[in-house]
DNA sequence: GCCGTTTTCGGCCCGACTGTTTTCAGTCG
């Protein structure tokens, strides 16, 4: 049993608790569940090694926790879990799930209406029947239908950050089966498109059969659709489906962008065969019986008269035309980033100390963080005000020392937040002593585009705010993005100097590829972090990468992947130099 | 259920906002 599966186990336990008033014990299992998901072992080879008292060591696990994993790694189920849904017979996290809907609502619910499914819940605010209901109303059965539809949207996709690690073990897996020559994750993965729809893998082997086999005894398969000789299709245990595709090594190129698409792209790329009097196929491109290249994805682009492309742009989205025209971008190498440029501690809400954080990164191979603990009116993470920062300054000017022989720095920063009115929450003789001004919106998400677009671009012309946290706000698949104009925050970002964050943390990301491509060509600059609230988050910033690249960005565009020096004297740069802009090119 | 440099018992994030009320319950971060 994974980390992954465990966790989703505690946070149910966490979320049933909730509904049955239990909330400290609830938060209790929310935050082993945390725990166990962040950790860098399985949880189970802890146990297997250690024992239970090894699982008690773990932060957050204490004996009985420890207990109920012990019980799932040994049996595969947990009696306690099973005890708490036959008391409470609902489907609390589908119901969770809806925005505005919470522990007391599904009690409520279940006890005066018998709702159990988000089905039954959609039914009964469809029909009015919600608003008999006491503290209920029309508007609350308006809300309530309108976030099922959304996530009726993007119901059986699966976030990027979920899905990436399990394929990756898998095709390290295949890769070492007798026989083996090439092995690609390839679809919405390999575009790493922000939410995926099932795994595809596409491999060439001497002997498919043997890879066949061995995927579908693979531990995570849960169900087998189907099975033959070069194809398999399967669901996993995470509920997400994974297909197989063994082909000849002289088709492995073909068969590669074949199953990569996108959809449209392959479209395009067969019409530019069909031009030529070709024919494209997941076998190759052939000219009648004659098979002109396969092999490789590279030879398949040239012979069509295109230039090979990185998987993140082929979306038809020019790409096919700058291919032709031998004008591919070099995209931001993965790995670049050389210092995480938002990071939470426990001096608010994160998980660790500001040392553990930066071990974190040192481990990941980075030169410097910025700590960016929230701010005063943010009072739900304990947000710090001017003395707060003061001392935490205090702090990192020690740890900098300490840290100075292995060239880390640690940058003094905050995510400030953005009040109503787009003024800031610090005063500015605080702000001047900070490295980096971060500032982000974190509440009334609900003003319209014209309120909320004025509310950030006050926030921007703020002389000492360098970068802009958290652009849209959103949530992929729980929460939509807040009401803004872009592209004028892209064009006030460009005016008074400030860079846009690319937010790497998986359920984030909070700036689309479009918005990326439209900030580069206005000459923004980008930051790539994590937003880490926990050491283990590190990890995540090539998820964020993978997001530029999907922009068409190039190492250029993205601040961070300079040393600290250079990024401090390039910031310093970008905001003079807004300085000196006439007036009346503002937006 | 977890945790401990005032504690092995008694705390545990709490204020703003929304939609509903006409003083407040529930959600969110």
């Amino acid at each position: 049993m994974t980390n992954t599966e465990i966790a989703k186990i505690l946070e149910e336990i966490s979320e049933y608790l909730d509904v049955s008033n239990d909330g400290f014990r609830s938060r209790a299992y929310g935050r082993a569940a945390a725990t166990i998901a962040s950790l860098d072992r399985e949880a189970t080879d802890i146990y297997r090694e250690e024992g239970q008292k090894g699982l008690e060591s773990i932060p957050s696990i204490g004996s009985g926790i420890a207990e109920k994993i012990e019980e799932l790694v040994t049996t595969g189920s947990l009696h306690y879990l099973d005890e708490l849904k036959t008391k409470l017979p609902v489907n609390v996290q589908e119901l969770t799930a809806i925005e505005g809907v919470g522990p007391k609502t599904i009690k409520t619910l279940y006890t005066q209406l018998h709702i159990k499914t988000r089905d039954d819940l959609e039914k009964a605010a469809a029909s009015g029947s919600l608003r008999a209901l006491p503290h209920f109303g029309e508007k609350t059965e308006r809300k309530i239908l309108k976030s099922i539809e959304f996530l009726k949207q993007s119901k059986g996709r699966f976030l990027l950050g979920d899905i990436l690690p399990i394929a990756s073990k898998i095709e390290v897996r295949l890769k070492k089966i007798p026989g083996v020559r090439h092995v690609a994750i390839a679809g919405s993965l390999r575009r790493r498109q922000e939410t995926i729809g099932d795994i595809d893998i596409v491999a060439s082997s001497k002997e498919p059969q043997k890879m066949i086999d061995a995927f579908i005894s693979f531990p995570e398969v849960v169900h087998i659709y189907g099975s033959g000789a070069t194809k398999a299709n399967v669901r996993l245990s995470l509920g997400i489906d994974a297909d197989l595709r063994v082909v000849h090594d002289k088709e492995y190129g073909a068969a590669l962008l074949y199953f990569t698409g996108d959809k449209q792209h392959n479209i395009e790329l067969r019409k530019i065969a069909i031009e030529k009097g070709w024919k494209l196929s997941e076998y190759g491109l052939f000219k009648g019986n004659k098979l002109l290249a396969g092999a490789t994805e590279e030879e398949v682009y040239h012979k069509l008269g295109l230039e090979w492309m990185p998987p993140e742009i082929r979306t038809v989205s020019g790409e096919i035309e700058a291919a032709m025209e031998k004008r591919i971008p070099r995209l931001i190498p993965y790995g670049s980033i050389k210092g995480d440029l938002q990071v939470q501690t426990s001096w608010t809400d994160g998980t660790a100390s500001i040392e553990a954080m930066t071990d974190a990164a040192l481990a990941h191979g980075l030169s410097y963080i910025a700590i960016t603990d929230h701010t005063k009116s943010l009072t739900v993470a304990r947000g710090l005000d001017e003395k707060g920062l003061a001392r935490q300054a205090r702090e990192i000017d020690a740890l900098n020392k300490k840290f100075l022989k292995k060239k880390f720095r640690i940058l003094k920063s905050a995510e400030v937040n953005i009040l109503k009115d787009g003024k800031l929450d610090i005063a500015d003789t605080a702000l001047k002593k900070l490295d980096l001004v971060g500032v982000s919106v974190h509440s009334h998400f609900g003003m319209s585009e014209e309120e909320m677009t004025a509310r950030i671009i006050t926030a921007l012309k703020h002389p000492l705010v360098n970068i802009l946290f958290h652009p849209t706000g959103r949530l992929i698949k729980k929460r939509e993005p807040y009401k803004v104009d872009i592209l004028k925050v892209i064009k006030a970002a460009k005016h008074y100097g400030v860079a846009l964050e690319v937010n790497a943390y998986p359920d984030r990301l909070d700036l689309k590829d479009t918005h990326i491509r439209l900030a580069i060509e206005h000459g923004v600059k980008l930051v790539v972090d994590t937003d880490a609230h926990a050491p283990e988050h590190g990890k995540f910033l090539d998820l964020g990468v993978a997001q530029v690249r999907r922009g068409w960005g190039s190492k250029t565009d993205v601040l961070n992947t300079q040393s600290v020096s250079d990024l401090l004297k390039e910031i310093k740069r970008i905001k003079n130099s807004a300085r000196r802009m006439p007036t009346g090119t503002e937006c």
